[in-house]
DNA sequence: ATTAGCACTATCAGCTGATGAGTGCTAATA
DNA sequence: TATTAGCACTCATCAGCTGATAGTGCTAAT
């Protein structure tokens, strides 16, 4: 027992050679997915170690807690910690490939791509396709978005259409009642009204202010104005419901990769509940950059058998959701790492593009 | 050989005694999901018959290709032949509990279910986990529906984005590009021009009449007009993307009761096709009331395994779409069908209550 | 410090025989 | 003549055993 203690105390300080083992082995379950023993570790390895060595180093970093067996005789294979050692000293993200690389900034700027939304859907499909996993993306908060334009319709003399368009490109419909018969003309003199007022300010600010106004002043309206007011006052109350896409779930299922997954099951249902997973990838370091939660690393029970990697997107000026990719934990980081991290990139380019085209 | 084929011929005039054996079977394995054999429905059928009598009558409903066996020694399980026979002859759909009922009905008249689209989705949720199988649902074609507003919304003087509400109350947002910067007044004078000349029109009618104003008498457009053609062909042009909803795609691999099946593969890979699972629940007889297909009954292959019951909903004038669910052939077809049938209609009254308010 | 050798262990595929559920056939029965 | 009891037979499943395989840990020799 002490000697563990004293073991793990030394973990900052692994000698070279015990290092190239563990990576040997993490590399090596990492293309095989199966357990690696001494022998083929020896061969693959080439450092002229016999299985015996390997062995003792094995027996050594299996105390520091690198690594596991699922049974007596099975080969090892790597634990989070050593994962979490893999990820933070040894990769060096590769270059993508050009081809793969064109084929993201294709599937973004696919034609017919007007909205948000889509741009979002479809970006999470293809990263999903590229990686074999569960892919996850968060929309940008409305909340915290910036108003474009906002326009009353009038659908009938006790329904009217807001449609809401923000700076990042969403486009957001409700239909209010009304107690009122509004004329179109009307609404479009409130529109207009509420367009100079509140242009390029967040819809919380906006709330906001529109609160205020009620209560400061509020005799000193005329009828447009308290009218203007109280439409507006409905038509920012929108839901801030959370919206997340999901994609590759078969994956969960089918892929040969999940296999060693305790619960698929456990983490489907858990996908379920879209403002749980909307937490889960929002509670974020304000860290550019890629983040990686692997295994028990991950606060969610049903994903302490997957890594989760994910990424913020953002248009000029601010962090708008993120976009993540769920895998075993035994994942080619090598290669998801980079791809997870272009994909941002270029989404939030694409965003940027579209939003800064407003006057 | 001849024997058979003989006894193929008498199918339509089977005895009463065979008859309630053959149902027996049926019941016996919808609800254990195990093959049934001879002693075991022997006691369960209370007619003094003995298992002996019994696998005579089997052999017989054997000969006639109602009932198979896996192997040798196993018991019987209906064909999609005997399931046929049940849903038409023996069928009579129960009454739906008053509790059913009311949930339904609740689901489809929840809080801010103020577009189609949300009533569609949550529609489907609540089928699928109502019958624990696959659910799908087609949202109304565009193409058909009927214009119930059109707007256009300036966004940037390159920009404007088009909403188009239908009868049914569908909303589709749409940015379109503009060579000339249009000013915000000059578009809702566009917006009424054509809200008045198309109101009431399906959308396909006034592509039609677009185009054919565009050719008849191109010089006689004032610029208002020539404009108002332009951005209305273009608005028009939606792509007709086929839009199917597809819930509880989990019950087929969880589900024990889809654990006979050949191919969920397969079938998963199949609900990616939206296009494709669109044909499937569009290409009907335009029969009103419930539509069951047992089997091979079905044209797709990956589904030759299971039912599929389906409805179509519709406001006052017009058939709008499907909805259905994918089952095992042996599914619980007395609730089954009345659940479907229900749900059916409390969409179609929801989705009328919606449209016809309007003026 | 490394390694060869050996005993040990867990898994897996393949074989075995026992069990049991279910059938088909035949002869006896009401 | 229709029904049934009895019996032989079939087949899937399961537990238990086998040897082969691939891994380990330990120890003694290098």
């Amino acid at each position: 027992m002490s000697k563990t203690v004293q073991r793990l105390e030394t973990k900052e300080s692994i000698d070279e050679r015990t290092q190239r083992v563990l990576r040997g082995i993490i590399e090596g379950y990492i293309t095989s997915n199966e357990p690696v023993g001494s022998r083929s570790l020896s061969k693959t390895l080439e450092m002229g170690l016999s299985p015996a060595t390997i062995r003792n180093i094995m027996s050594d970093l299996s105390d520091m807690g690198f690594l596991t067996q699922l049974h007596t005789s099975a080969g090892r294979i790597p634990t989070d910690k050593a994962y979490r050692f893999y990820v933070d000293q040894v990769v060096v993200a590769d270059q993508l490939t050009r081809k793969l690389q064109k084929r993201i900034q294709e599937a973004t700027q696919e034609g017919g791509m007007n909205q948000v939304e889509d741009l979002l859907i479809s970006t999470t499909r293809l990263l999903a396709g590229l990686t074999q996993f569960v892919c996850l993306t968060s929309s940008p908060r409305v909340e915290t978005s910036i108003l474009r334009r906002i326009e009353f319709i009038r659908l009938s003399s006790q329904q009217i259409l807001v449609v809401l368009v923000t700076r990042s490109g969403q486009v957001r419909n409700k239909i209010i009642a009304t107690t009122e018969d509004l004329s179109q003309d009307f609404l479009n003199t409130v529109s207009s009204f509420l367009n100079e007022q509140f242009h390029n300010r967040s819809l919380h600010e906006i709330r906001q202010q529109i609160l205020e106004s009620m209560v400061e002043d509020k005799e000193r309206y005329d009828r447009l104005l308290a009218q203007a007011v109280r439409l507006g006052k409905k038509a920012f109350e929108l839901e801030d419901a959370p919206e997340v896409y999901i994609e590759g779930q078969h994956n969960l299922i089918f892929s040969e990769r999940f296999r060693n997954l305790n619960s698929a099951r456990g983490l489907m249902d858990a996908f379920e509940h879209k403002s749980m997973i909307m937490n889960l990838l929002d509670s974020t370091v304000e860290a550019d950059g890629i983040q990686i939660y692997i295994g028990i690393e991950n606060e969610l029970e049903s994903l302490q058998d997957c890594t989760m990697v994910k990424a913020q997107y953002s248009d000029q000026n601010n962090v708008l959701g993120t976009i993540g990719v769920i895998g075993p934990t035994n994942m080619d980081y090598q290669t998801v790492i980079p791809v997870v991290d272009f994909t941002a990139r270029i989404l939030s380019q694409t965003i940027t593009q579209q939003s800064s085209s407003c006057d």
